[in-house]
DNA sequence: CACCCGCAACTGGTTGAACCAGTTCGAGGT
DNA sequence: ACCTCGAACTGGTTCAACCAGTTGCGGGTG
């Protein structure tokens, strides 16, 4: 198979598989520059543009003169790995945890992208709303391209609510989706019922009531979400409060 | 003053800088790698490093063969460039937007993270976040240890909520704030009034009711977001440099 | 004239070897 | 037993060369 992709991001994949897997613990310092190189085949020039790579990632911090320290991804990880960890679970068996905290966050932003949306949006960025949404009903036939529709829509909702904060962070989930399109596939519910909500959150973006754009969209995506963690299996226990986990 | 940070990271600073400044714009092409590295006065090699290091930020776009793509940090730009947009933004006079923006979503995430704490955290780590609480109450007078204690409440709170996007976007965003102390600082409220709301949540979180401490935590938040903002903005120097604001 | 084909001459991607600059740790002197 | 200092690690940086895509221009060909 042909790989399309950079000598370094390659590496960078194969770093960081497994780190994320364990292979290399936290608090334990990477094999040599040199060594490592030459065990990847590739140079050392290679290696270390992955390894800065995963710097940036909050996985590896390099110290001059001493060694490359592995880091704890859930005490310096970035967002960007959520999708790696889902990928990576996938195939042991606990993505679905992953996956729910994952829509969670979704939902937490979207709700109030909306919210801001409705009560900020312009004109022009209302049409170009109902525009990307339209175009996404015609897709459903083909779901690579839908994915990346709804993705566009995403970004195009946190542009309409004004926040370069929220933009920002769209961008970033959105890019890392774009990436796995595997994990993307996961998070898309019924297209039906997405579609009629999407119409409805832009009638209330339309008319102006941020806090009751909130309210229906929270209960809607809510039951989105639903779905598709029950569709995958639901892990026993997700949503549950304390009192309920400290039932069982 | 002595500078340790290595050069590529210098490199993609100053490049990040001039990016978002707007002196390449989006949609160019950057100077061909061998011209900007002379002029930058590193090697290739070097310059290459920072260019993937604003790759990963979602700035740049090599493209073999043809050149490196300035892109549209609104479109593609992801959730660390925040910090740098808010620090040029303060010599520019448009800060407070972008802060407020910022807080807004400090405050989605803070409220949900607080919820979710309440319905899931163990006892661990609810005695876990009354430690920091504690060491942060006695780092008054200590601004940046103060910061740093802050925000370490904010990592062990996300890690409270047992949701691993939660906690990857929370390490993302501190690291960004500990690396930007400026920012980091125009985020701070009165530190009495901040703690007391500390205080107030843990009560709420070991009541176990999320609904309730999200309530709660929505309207102190807001209130304390509140004053920061009149504090940007009423001040004298509105979104004013550092040495005009020092100066009144 | 219009087309298109192919060959420079760009661009970024990768490499090896060499050297600089920190850190670590133990051999050897006191 | 204690310092000290230097060798032998570690990552950081550079150079010069070459590989590999893209672009566009110029000369042929219909």
């Amino acid at each position: 198979m042909a790989e399309k992709t950079r000598a370094d991001e390659q590496v960078a994949n194969t770093l960081r598989d497994a780190i994320l897997a364990g292979e290399f613990p936290a608090g334990t310092d990477l094999p040599g520059e040199r060594e490592l190189s030459t065990r990847l085949g590739v140079s050392r020039l290679t290696l270390r543009a992955a390894v800065a790579r995963l710097e940036g990632e909050g996985l590896l911090r390099p110290v001059h003169g001493s060694g490359t320290r592995v880091l704890d991804y859930r005490q310096t990880g970035g967002v960007e790995l959520i999708a790696h960890l889902v990928a990576l679970g996938a195939t042991t068996g606990d993505a679905v945890p992953l996956l729910a905290g994952l829509l969670e966050l979704r939902r937490l932003l979207a709700i109030e992208a909306i919210g801001l949306a409705a009560e900020r949006s312009t004109d022009d960025e209302r049409v170009g709303l109902r525009a990307l949404v339209l175009r996404q009903s015609r897709l459903v036939d083909d779901p690579p391209a839908y994915v990346s529709a709804d993705l566009a829509l995403a970004r195009a909702l946190a542009a309409a609510s004004h926040n370069t904060a929220l933009v920002l962070v769209a961008n970033t989930l959105t890019r890392m989706l774009e990436r796995q399109p595997g994990v993307a596939a996961a998070f898309m519910a019924d297209t039906a019922g997405t579609l009629s909500f999407y119409g409805r959150v832009l009638d209330l973006i339309e008319q102006g009531d941020g806090n009751a754009a909130r309210r229906f969209a929270r209960v809607l995506i809510e039951r989105l979400d639903r779905q598709i963690i029950d569709r995958l299996g639901g892990a026993p226990g997700y949503g549950a409060t304390r009192a309920e986990r400290e039932a069982s």
